[in-house]
This record gives structure tokens, C-alpha cells and sequence, in this order.
DNA sequence: CGGATTTGACCAGCGC
DNA sequence: GCGCTGGTCAAATCCG
């Protein structure tokens, strides 16, 4: 059993390129605001995120945890996906998970038959006469495992828990939660691994018919702000926020935010932070969101989210093998390192999987990078250390940013201290993620966005970056900063902060 | 108090 | 039908 288990959790990298590409990312759901694409292409699953980004917005107000992320010590989670299907077969095996879930389907869940009437004398309101016996055609259902010592992972939406079992031949019981907004029947249940107890395994059942809980809790916003527009602030700023917030989006232009207009405004996709108290509160993303009709297979697979590609191992010719020389190159011609609380710093809060991180972003490195020992604490499935530094190129790697969800490829090292203090960050991000998200910055005002087709997002930096021509800065950053800085003077002439193309496209030179 | 959780009773499938 | 089991209900209980 073990074993058969393992084969859940571990998916040849080579073999499963393929299927996963389309298991794992079946993002486009029928009603996804993206039309056109009846049939999502392979080939675009990896930089299109657009394809991606179908999310809800999950407001979450749980700072308390917030505050506690870092790239530290938390112990890191992971996460994965999963999904299920409906179609027999393949079942490789037994899990004995798969096969719960199978019988589950089978079952439906009638839920609050709601009547009853007692007509009669059946004592028992046995009446099942369910009229129109609500089949349910029984949701597809999938699961995230996560490294987790907390058992209820917060993802953004309300939850009643209504029931709570003992697992067979596990010593941890699974409880069973429903969204607490009218209406809306998704379930999701938690278990922790009989197999690993230091993940736990969320399986969701069901799409949300409402956006978000709207539990902005304590805020005082509902009104003024946009929809659309989400200003959080880094942890480092918590002191300072309660004014930044106001005095920001002051500064918006009206025509800024709902820039998506009149369909996408139907779907507010986002939620802004109140941050107002300190962290930064971040959204997740909602997995049932992933689901596609398309996409329904056959029973539960437990996957890693991230593809890992021993390129190394197979072919020295292969694509990969080329890109990663690519990239090597480019790693040691770039030797700028970013320093604590240097001016280059341009942070965010990230996602992967439900635990929270900081990454940087540099400018000028041509791949994302992020550290083996940093996956491996989120990941399940362990990469091993190789003697070259170069370990692997990390592939699909969800990365949540409020509530937009990007999907890049992570080139692996053991060591990335050539670019950035290891204590400050285990990954930076690149071009790749830049330009992914429309990555756009005003150093000035320390803030960051990001963009995808509906809304954007707006983050304080963890540090104000107070620009001054004439610093050294420039000179190590080069070219490129040279036009940052004209560009700055740009923005210096106009306060505001405009969105209209010209100037996104003034703002994306800098990059 | 209102909402969330706890917890044993109930229920529907399934294998026999 | 019987017993087992995952899943659900709902009354009692807890909690801020
Ligand atoms: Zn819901």
C-alpha cells in the first residue's frame, strides 16, 4: 500500500509531462471569462496565464497568521493538485484515497432534502419520494495536499464545519466543512495523511456561485475602494500603513481602476486588503476554480503542482538542458547582488500553494530562480542535491499574488547567493515573471503591480524606495536603471498614477 | 444572542 | 437483509 500510495504522490516527471499539462491545469472552465478557448492548447499552458487566472477572490482576514509569514521558518507547505474525475479507470492502483473517492462519487449527496413531510405515519419522513430526486450529478471533486502542521488551511472563503469522522486505518479523522454563504453548496473536507502526517489533504467538491465572502471585515471600505485595485503593503511597512492606503488611492484616477469594464466588472475578481493593520493579507485562489467540465478524469490523483524535469538526468540535448545553459550564463554574468534593505529591492508577498512567502524580483535576471532547500520545504516529493549547482528547472509553479494566480517555471540552484542574501529571500523572481504579471513599478512610491486582463494589483513594497539620482545605484545597475530614471522623472512631473497605455508602456521599459 | 463546532444518530451505497 | 462505511443532520454546546 505504501507503495501504491507513493505512486500518488510521485508522477514521473518525463511521463507525465503530457497528461499533466492537462490534468493539472484545467483552468479554463466554461465560464471562464476568457472565451474562446473551447480548447485550451498545450502549448499555452506555461506562459499564458490568462488561461489561468480564473479565481475568486476569497477575502480572508486571518492577519493573525499573516503576520507570521515570511520566507522564514514557517514550516512550509505544499501543495499540489489533484483532481478527479469521473471516468473509471485508471486507477493505478488502489489508493485506498482513489477509492474512497470513487464510491463518493457514486454517491450523491442529497443534501438537506428539505421536506420530509411527514405524511402520514412512515414515521421515519422515509418519504424519499425526493421529488425531481435531485441527482447531483455529484461535482467533481479534487485535492491539494499540503505540508501543513495546521489541518484547516485557510484559502480564503468561509466554512461551517458540519461533521467530522474517523478515517479507516488512520489514526487522524477528516472533517467535512461547507461554504457558509447562502446558496452555495461547495464542500471540502480535510484529512491529514495517514501516510505522511505532515500533510494534509483537502479535498473540494463543488464551484462556488458567489464571488467572495465579502468579509472585509473591519474596514471601513466597502465603499471607497475599487473593486478592482488592491493596495497591500509589505510586513515591513505594517507601521506605517493605516495612511498609506487612503493617501494612495487617492491619487487614483477614476478610469484606473474597472479598467476591465463593463463585462469583467460583473465579476469582481478581487478584493482589496484593508491592511490596515499590518501584514499583508493575501487571497487564495479558488480551487474549485480549476475545474472544467473538460477536464474530468477519472479518479483522484495527488500531484506536486510543480513539474520537476531532471533535464539533467535525460538529455543534454534536450530543450531544457539548453535553456538551463542559457540561463547558467546569464546567472554568472549577473553579479549584482541584492542587499537587505537595498534601493534595488523590490519585494512582494507570494503564494505557493497556502503558505505565504516574500520574494524579490530583479530586473535583470532572465529566469526565476528560487533554492532547492526552499522547495523541498514545499514540497513533497524531496529533489535530491546534485554536485553542480544548477539543480533542475521547476515547471507550472502556481504562484498566487492576491487573488491572481500566475503559472511560471523556476530554475533551481542550490545556492542563489549570487543574487540575493540568502536570508533576505529564497527566490527571486525574473523577467519570465515579470513579464508574465505586467509587472509594472513606480520606485518613488515603492509600489508594484501587477496586471492580468481584469484588474490589477497594487502593492506597497517592504521598502519605500527613496530614489536619489544621483546615487551610485545607477552606475551598478546600468543601462536599464538609467531609464528607470528618466522615467522617474516622468513620474515626478505627474503625480499621479496613471494607467493609460502610454504610460504602462513607459513603466514596462523600465524593465 | 447569533454563529460555529461538537458529536452521536441517521442515511444511503455497497459487498456479501 | 446485514453490517460496514463515508457522508450528513441536527440538537446540544461552545464562544465571543
Ligand atoms: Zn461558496
Amino acid at each position: 500500500m505504501s507503495q501504491d500510495q507513493r505512486d500518488l504522490y510521485y508522477h514521473d516527471p518525463f511521463h507525465d509531462d503530457q497528461r499533466t499539462s492537462e490534468t493539472l491545469f484545467p483552468f479554463l472552465g466554461p465560464n471562464s471569462g476568457i472565451r474562446d478557448d473551447s480548447s485550451p492548447p498545450n502549448h499555452q499552458r506555461f506562459h499564458d496565464y490568462m488561461g489561468l487566472t480564473h479565481f475568486f477572490n476569497g477575502s480572508s482576514d486571518y492577519n493573525s497568521q499573516a503576520t507570521t509569514f515570511g520566507y522564514s521558518s514557517s514550516p512550509s507547505q505544499q501543495v499540489f493538485a489533484f483532481q478527479d474525475e469521473q471516468k473509471p479507470v485508471m486507477d493505478h492502483g488502489n489508493l485506498e484515497q482513489a477509492k474512497e473517492e470513487r464510491r463518493n462519487e457514486g454517491k450523491k449527496e442529497n443534501q438537506q432534502k428539505g421536506v420530509s413531510e411527514d405524511g402520514g405515519d412512515s414515521s421515519k419522513k422515509v418519504n424519499k419520494q425526493k421529488k425531481k430526486d435531485e441527482k447531483k450529478p455529484r461535482e467533481p471533486r479534487f485535492a491539494f495536499m499540503t505540508k501543513s502542521d495546521i489541518d484547516h488551511l485557510e484559502d480564503g472563503y468561509r466554512w461551517r464545519k458540519y461533521g467530522q469522522k474517523a478515517v479507516k486505518n488512520s489514526p487522524y479523522p477528516r472533517s467535512y466543512y461547507r461554504c457558509t454563504t447562502q446558496k452555495c453548496t461547495v464542500k471540502k473536507r480535510v484529512e491529514r495523511s495517514y501516510q505522511d502526517p505532515s500533510t494534509v489533504i483537502t479535498t473540494y467538491e463543488g464551484q462556488h456561485n458567489h464571488h467572495l465572502p465579502a468579509t472585509l471585515r473591519g474596514n471601513v471600505g466597502g465603499m471607497l475602494y475599487p473593486q478592482s485595485m488592491i493596495a497591500a503593503q509589505g510586513a515591513m511597512m505594517a507601521s506605517g500603513g493605516s495612511s498609506f492606503s487612503h493617501e494612495f488611492l487617492s491619487q487614483i484616477p477614476h478610469g484606473f481602476y474597472n479598467s476591465g469594464g463593463g463585462a469583467n466588472s460583473a465579476r469582481p475578481n478581487c478584493n482589496f486588503t484593508t491592511s490596515l493593520t499590518q501584514a499583508t493579507v493575501l487571497y487564495f485562489l479558488d480551487p474549485s476554480e480549476f475545474l472544467g467540465i473538460d477536464f474530468i478524469v477519472s479518479n483522484v490523483e495527488y500531484v506536486d503542482t510543480p513539474l520537476v524535469s531532471y533535464f539533467l538526468d535525460s538529455y543534454d540535448e534536450s530543450d531544457d538542458g539548453e535553456v538551463v545553459n542559457d540561463i547558467y550564463l546569464n546567472m554568472e554574468y549577473f553579479n549584482i547582488q541584492i542587499h537587505k534593505f537595498s534601493e534595488r529591492d523590490l519585494a512582494f508577498h507570494y503564494l505557493i500553494g497556502f503558505r505565504k512567502f516574500v520574494a524579490y524580483f530583479d530586473l535583470n535576471l532572465s529566469v526565476n530562480i528560487i533554492t532547492r532547500k526552499f522547495l523541498n520545504n514545499i514540497m513533497v516529493n524531496q529533489l535530491a542535491s546534485r554536485d553542480d549547482n544548477l539543480v533542475t528547472i521547476f515547471r507550472n509553479v502556481h504562484v498566487f499574488v492576491g487573488s491572481f494566480t500566475y503559472t511560471t517555471d523556476f530554475i533551481v540552484f542550490e545556492d542563489i547567493g549570487k543574487s540575493i542574501e540568502s536570508e533576505l529571500s529564497k527566490a527571486v523572481m525574473g523577467k519570465p515573471y515579470k513579464d508574465l504579471t505586467h509587472l509594472k513599478k513606480d520606485y518613488s512610491k515603492g509600489l508594484i503591480s501587477f496586471t492580468n486582463i481584469w484588474d490589477t494589483y497594487i502593492y506597497q513594497m517592504p521598502h519605500m524606495v527613496i530614489l536619489d539620482k544621483e546615487s551610485p545605484i545607477w552606475d551598478a545597475l546600468g543601462r536599464k536603471a538609467r531609464e528607470l530614471g528618466s522615467i522617474q522623472k516622468e513620474l515626478d512631473k505627474d503625480k499621479t498614477f496613471q494607467a493609460d497605455d502610454s504610460h504602462s508602456d513607459a513603466f514596462t521599459k523600465c524593465a
